[in-house]
DNA sequence: TCAAAACGTTGCTGTAGAGCAATGTTTTGA
DNA sequence: TCAAAACATTGCTCTACAGCAACGTTTTGA
């Protein structure tokens, strides 16, 4: 239950297996169908999710309807609404579930005083935020320097797994294109 | 000298004046003038600078040399080449000083050993890191779901110093506009 | 103080990508 | 298993913004 996340925890920080026995047991195990949502956007979020098995989407949409998707979180990776999570304000984001899953929820509230209290928490959180920082400046940077295409082959180069296990439609929104414009993009490459 | 400094760390964080002062010292004092450069793009960034008086630009160019502002660190501010300082990478980004400044800085070295030995000092730094991200994430969905028309108007109600204090050129770059767009927007309002 | 350089504005033109419509294809769930 | 719904593709058109050129204005530094 708990073996991935202690190995999540061992990539990135030295600990011991009774230390995170100590606090493991504050994140509960769900299981998830494909197209539920764990937050809808206008929800503020408490909570932080580590998923063992299957993805999850986070993605928020404008006037248009139109949606940007900012991270898909595979096995193995932290996810939450960051924003709404830090500042304890109503998200903009969406939390969807696109494949059945398997996952451990931790409320902020234990989360928070995990990081207060156990070093390798207050490690691990900083990790997190810190690779969230690093990840959208690309993406910043990425939408701004590069056309659609460019941003379609460096998807293709360095996350090829969104390619082949994710829909186009849910690719085209992690793009910051329609649907119409990746179809295109495909057809030139 | 370190005013300022104690100043922003008493909002963000319980702290007295002895705690402050045992570690104060490792912010060290410097002036710079209009137009220098704190960091060119491809330094790997070493260095957290404290604003005491002044303005400096964090920006990068993409292919076409044309340049994206990320930032702008005014008086009782933080700033450094955040990505480049995390993963001690050549930077993407410049810092440039836009206005004859007075500034602290500390060196990377320091303020991790600070960041893991004075628990303010650990709150601060997560504190900036969630802002920092908080602050990107806006950007990102700003610049995908808003037009330029209604990001300057965002600024406008926001961000008014900027627009009152900085040159259209950079202005322009903060927007991701060219300045011949800016100029036509402002024509438009 | 004043010449040179940088900045700001605006007409004209070019282009990446949006959006609709029409059609074919794949997925889904009872 | 099969009808309905969702998804993918492609022609056509439209729009926001880029980029050049030409010109006026402001800033700068010797």
């Amino acid at each position: 239950m708990y073996d991935l996340l202690f190995k999540y925890f061992q990539t990135k920080i030295e600990i011991d297996q009774k230390t995170f026995e100590q606090f493991c047991h504050c994140f509960k195990p769900k299981k998830a169908k494909r197209n539920e949502y764990l937050l809808m956007n206008g929800d503020v979020c408490d909570f932080n999710i580590f998923v063992n098995k299957g993805c999850l989407r986070f993605y928020s949409t404008n006037d248009d309807a139109q949606e940007l998707t900012r991270y898909f979180a595979f096995e193995g990776k932290f996810g939450t609404a960051l924003a709404s999570f830090i500042e304890q304000k109503p998200s903009l984001e969406f939390i969807q579930v696109i494949e059945k899953s398997e996952l451990l929820i931790i409320s902020r509230q234990n989360f928070l005083h995990l990081v207060n209290t156990v070093p390798q928490v207050n490690f691990v959180y900083r990790d997190l935020l810190e690779m969230a920082y690093v990840t959208s400046q690309e993406r910043i940077y990425g939408f701004q320097g590069q056309s659609a295409l460019e941003r379609l082959k460096w998807l293709m180069a360095y996350q090829p797994s969104i390619l082949s296990r994710l829909s186009n439609k849910v690719i085209a929104s992690y793009l910051g294109v329609t649907p119409y414009t990746l179809s295109r993009l495909k057809a030139e490459l």
